[in-house]
DNA sequence: ACTTTTGTATGTTTTATAACATAAGTGCAC
DNA sequence: GTGCACTTATGTTATAAAACATACAAAAGT
């Protein structure tokens, strides 16, 4: 857990990646932080710009997604509090090549990018921790390049449905998704169009595997849905 | 360019990531490296293996490819000598998600994996050059998994020459990419049929924008050949 | 309350690409 | 050299998904 422990908006940080750090080095890292909040919709960094720290996501929910040929947007990762974004491009030294968006208010808290290299350089059990960190990373996109481009539509979004719910868990009663997204967002995530969401959606509904009631996904029958996703 | 300099096999190998090493932890991967050859269309390593130490392609072309689900396969990366290979896995700690085979007689050298990671944990500086490297690797396959999904096939076989050229270069002539892949290779690293990778090609080259002598590739308007890739 | 905008839903048409079929060429084994 | 398997080539058909069209519902602004 990083020591943010005086300031009351990262308070509750904890990212083990930062476990392997001396007091000190937690110390030099709070120093140089700051906090931003984004309201829902508000875009949190763009593609083309250039990276000022590590962002670290404290509170909310945020989709990171590229322009694609058509203007067509792909979303690329659904992030969730807490878990960095942007760090690719600030670990490669590129300008962004993707964008975020506040799926709903958000807090952000940007650790600056000099200090973040001074630890990284004197630290190397954290820079091991960012090495598998980003392998596991490279091994989604690798994985999702796959998927995205075999997968039928169907499997596609089945297999979508239960990337969000890994990612973002349930409401109390176990099956609600616990994100609010538009069918849009569903697409972009699916690499389908907005229609074909829709309607793959009210397959899905009407197959009583999921049931829908506006925005709110419910999972009626997981091993169903995980059984078109294999499928593809 | 790290010091395998006693060993005739791995003398060229000239990796500006290890630059950074003391001669001490050179001696080290060294004391701790073998080398082995693999023949023309051999598996280096399969989807999941456990890595046994970091893969360095000394000599020859490798294709890094995914199974997908109608037994389809994936090219993700095409590798060329000197670089490294299987290098995820052993990172993220999983087993190999992809596999690795020769696309010609291929050397290559192996760092035993316990070595490098007593280097990376003693050795800040190497860390960090390879989160630099995995980041740049993290952009190319965002990157891909857009255009495979969103490029019609007439731009992603565009992309895929492009890539080609840049990857592997040109022989003498400056026109002829210096790979020989059959067409499924070509189909299998653009996301298409093997059948719409012979038709594409055949029509860039009655297009004058390629032209194709059996298995050899000749960009003969790269201009053209760009803009086909862009438009998607 | 009323219009305007935005998102959702669903039907129809069109198109890109896969699937299938077949033939010709190429390289390899014997 | 001859036969056999594999690769390349190309035409035809089938189909998944995009594009387009329209309608309705919900939210937002006036």
């Amino acid at each position: 857990m990083i020591s943010f422990i005086n300031c009351e908006n990262c308070a509750d940080i904890k990212m083990t990646i930062f476990d392997v750090l001396s007091a000190k080095e937690k110390e030099l890292l709070y120093k140089n932080h700051s906090c931003a909040t984004y309201r829902k919709g508000e875009i949190i960094y763009k593609e083309g710009e250039k990276p000022i720290g590590l962002i670290s996501l404290s509170e909310g929910k945020a989709k990171i997604f590229k322009e694609g040929v058509g203007g067509r947007d792909q979303i690329i990762r659904m992030a969730s509090s807490v878990s960095f974004i942007g760090y690719r491009a600030l670990f490669s030294g590129d300008n962004y090549t993707s964008s975020a968006v506040a799926l709903e208010d958000c807090m952000v808290c940007i650790i600056d990018k000099e200090s973040l290299f001074t630890v990284l350089e004197s630290n190397s059990k954290l820079a091991v921790n960012i090495i598998r960190f980003m392998a596991r990373e490279l091994g989604i996109s690798n994985s999702r390049t796959v998927t995205l481009t075999q997968k039928h539509i169907r499997g596609r979004l089945a297999e979508s449905l239960l990337f969000l719910l890994e990612t973002y868990g349930t409401e109390e009663d176990n099956i609600t998704i616990k994100v609010y997204l538009s069918r849009e967002d569903v697409a972009n995530l699916s690499n389908m169009t907005t229609s074909n969401a829709i309607r793959t959606l009210s397959a899905f509904a009407s197959e009583n595997v999921i049931s829908i009631s506006g925005r709110k996904i419910k999972i009626l029958y997981l091993k169903k849905l995980q059984k078109i996703s294999e499928l593809g």
